[in-house]
DNA sequence: TACGGTTGTCGAAACGTTTCGCACAACCTA
DNA sequence: TAGGTTGTGCGAAACGTTTCGACAACCGTA
């Protein structure tokens, strides 16, 4: 590989020209810059990104600091990465994938301390998570994708699970539905204080209220058999309802099932919506769920843009919160008018049909 | 941070003898050792990566080029990109996600020219992919995860189709089936030379016929709308097929209406395999599909790894190939005893049941 | 006693940049 | 014509490592 030296030869100037000229730092003659500006091209001249970073401090290197596979670790978390990747590459930055191990601080001790990135971004951030402080303290430039309980002055971007509550009671309560039930995440899930866990069971709670509709939210299925029992409590509990949020995959795999065994359909007897599940997933779904789809490579995006400026130069902190896209597939529909009861509902529709 | 100069004073030696010391590159006395073991503890000294690389040619960064997402854009890239991380973590390397822009040879040659990556991992290679010549060309070590349709002596990591092919036709003809269809991935993909796409192709008909059995594999149903289509067209063409092998997600949802359209059941009429799609694809399905998952973690790992070992030494080309996993689902059964004609078949198993 | 070998340490150079103080010429102004 | 002001370019130092030749001290042996 060639070497500013060798372009200092060839266009005959000082080495501290050459980078003058490439760069800017400061004014050289039309005709000289013109000469350097060749020879670079003639040799396929790149600067050494280690020599530059060593030198000025500044790797335009990112790390993505990704947890070891949780089992509910899917698209969702690629699209972040991969957002990420593309933002940080369109500003000419470069992303690491550091997976985190069993001790994330000392991880980020030693991913810090080898001064090879700029800055860090966070994700799947716990509402007590520990990684921020450190980082602050180090005195690391980071943003996060999702926040702590009090964020206060640092970069995020999350979900606008407000926002996105409302959209989702908006559109079943609009189709005439008057109680509305909600399946988090797993227990364990919400138990570890994970951020959508409880920011969306919040939110659903204050959407279902301000909208005047009835609502229930006991349970945390975190598998299709889960999803299956507690489909089968809810209707034993509340059988007054006829749309339900869910928010696991794979409990609404249970649930669709429970729905069938019962030999009610979807969605005719329940308006079934997966929340904060990829289209993807809800296109696997027969049939297809109506989804509100996390903007996952638009928060991915958006961290790492938000980390970039926060290098450059240091504005007002930026926290910007994005809605779910709510994706209205053949699973929403208006309640039926009577409650249904176990038995041959279905075969009745059918033959109407 | 600290850097190598003040754990030479602290220790009261010259800085070549922290570093002699630190990297056991030559024998220093025991006292002497110990003494600079404790400054460098006491100070949190970490080598600077980037002095070190700007002086040894060594980053230890390993760059994984990814290809703009496609369509099928879903887990099993991403889990390419986790275990490829993770061995890389684990043997003391780093990974830089790259996106691949529009023209991936421009990308590479600015990739490789920065300095900053010992190598680089290739995904997503095609049967003709350009990538690996440029990188021989340019001296640059690498490794694919998947293979160009003549490797030569080029390290890879790839799925093996015969193996796992080899496998479905055993398990559909164990089950007692006479007659297996292939659903290929979309024809763009086909067309397109992917890797996958052609093998599986190549070795379900091989396998098919080592074993005995009847095969079709006509079409290459892209999605569930074509996935739909294909499997009517099927049906006409080849009342006898029993069994059917899908590679497309997205094409399975359309054979699963298809066959619920018809009045058929899974698995009682038809036999359904869902080929290179993860676990967590296959239990979004009701019921739960049998599948041939991709070693996709293993892959990235093994790439990674291979990579590594080539840039410690270059020992003989590493070529692994890994089978897909067959995991059972609900969508295995024997054949019916005859040839399913349309109308009330299922309730007439319903009844019985 | 002198000498070759071993052991342990040091200092300087090198990796490829950027930055900063200076030098020098040309030009303008008083 | 002398002094200041631009405009342009140069060289050296610095960033934090590793590597390598030199060398001092010591040992055993001839």
């Amino acid at each position: 590989m060639s070497s500013i030296h060798d372009v200092a030869e060839r266009a005959q100037v000082a080495v501290s020209t050459v980078s003058a000229a490439l760069n800017g730092t400061r004014p050289v003659a039309a005709a000289t810059k013109r000469r350097i500006q060749q020879a670079a091209a003639e040799l396929g001249y790149r600067p050494n990104l280690l020599a530059q970073g060593l030198q000025s401090k500044r790797t335009r290197i990112l790390a993505l600091l990704f947890p070891a596979p949780r089992s509910g670790f899917g698209l969702t978390e690629m699209q972040f990465a991969t957002g990420a990747a593309e933002a940080a590459s369109e500003l000419g930055y470069h992303l690491l994938l550091s997976p985190e191990n069993a001790d994330p601080i000392e991880e980020l001790r030693h991913l810090t301390g080898l001064g090879l990135v700029d800055g860090v971004l966070l994700m799947e951030v716990g509402l007590d998570d520990e990684r921020p402080e450190f980082l602050s303290a180090a005195g690391v430039a980071f943003s996060m994708i999702g926040r702590t309980r009090e964020p206060g002055s640092i970069d995020y971007a999350d979900i606008d699970f407000a926002a996105t509550a409302r959209d989702a009671v908006a559109h079943v309560a609009g189709l005439g539905h008057r109680k509305l039930a909600f399946f988090n995440l797993s227990t364990d899930t919400y138990a570890a204080q994970y951020g959508p866990a409880i920011r969306a069971e919040i939110e659903f709670a204050e959407a279902a209220r301000a909208a005047g509709i009835g609502y229930v939210d006991d349970f945390r299925p975190g598998s299709a058999e889960e999803g299956r029992k507690a489909f089968e409590e809810l209707v034993a509990a509340h059988p007054d309802v006829t749309a339900l949020a869910v928010m696991d995959d794979h409990a609404a795999v249970g649930v669709i099932a429970a729905v069938a065994a019962r030999g009610w359909r979807i969605p005719e007897d329940l308006t079934l919506l997966l929340v904060l599940s990829s289209a993807r997933v809800a296109e696997m779904f027969h049939p297809r769920l109506t989804t509100l789809e996390p903007p996952s490579a638009e928060l991915g995006r958006l961290g790492a843009r938000m980390l970039i400026d926060r290098l450059l130069d240091d504005g007002p902190p930026q926290q910007r919160l994005v809605p779910c896209r709510l994706v209205v597939g053949d699973s929403s529909a208006p309640p039926r008018d009577e409650p249904p009861r176990d038995g041959p509902s279905r075969e009745e529709r059918t033959a109407s049909a």
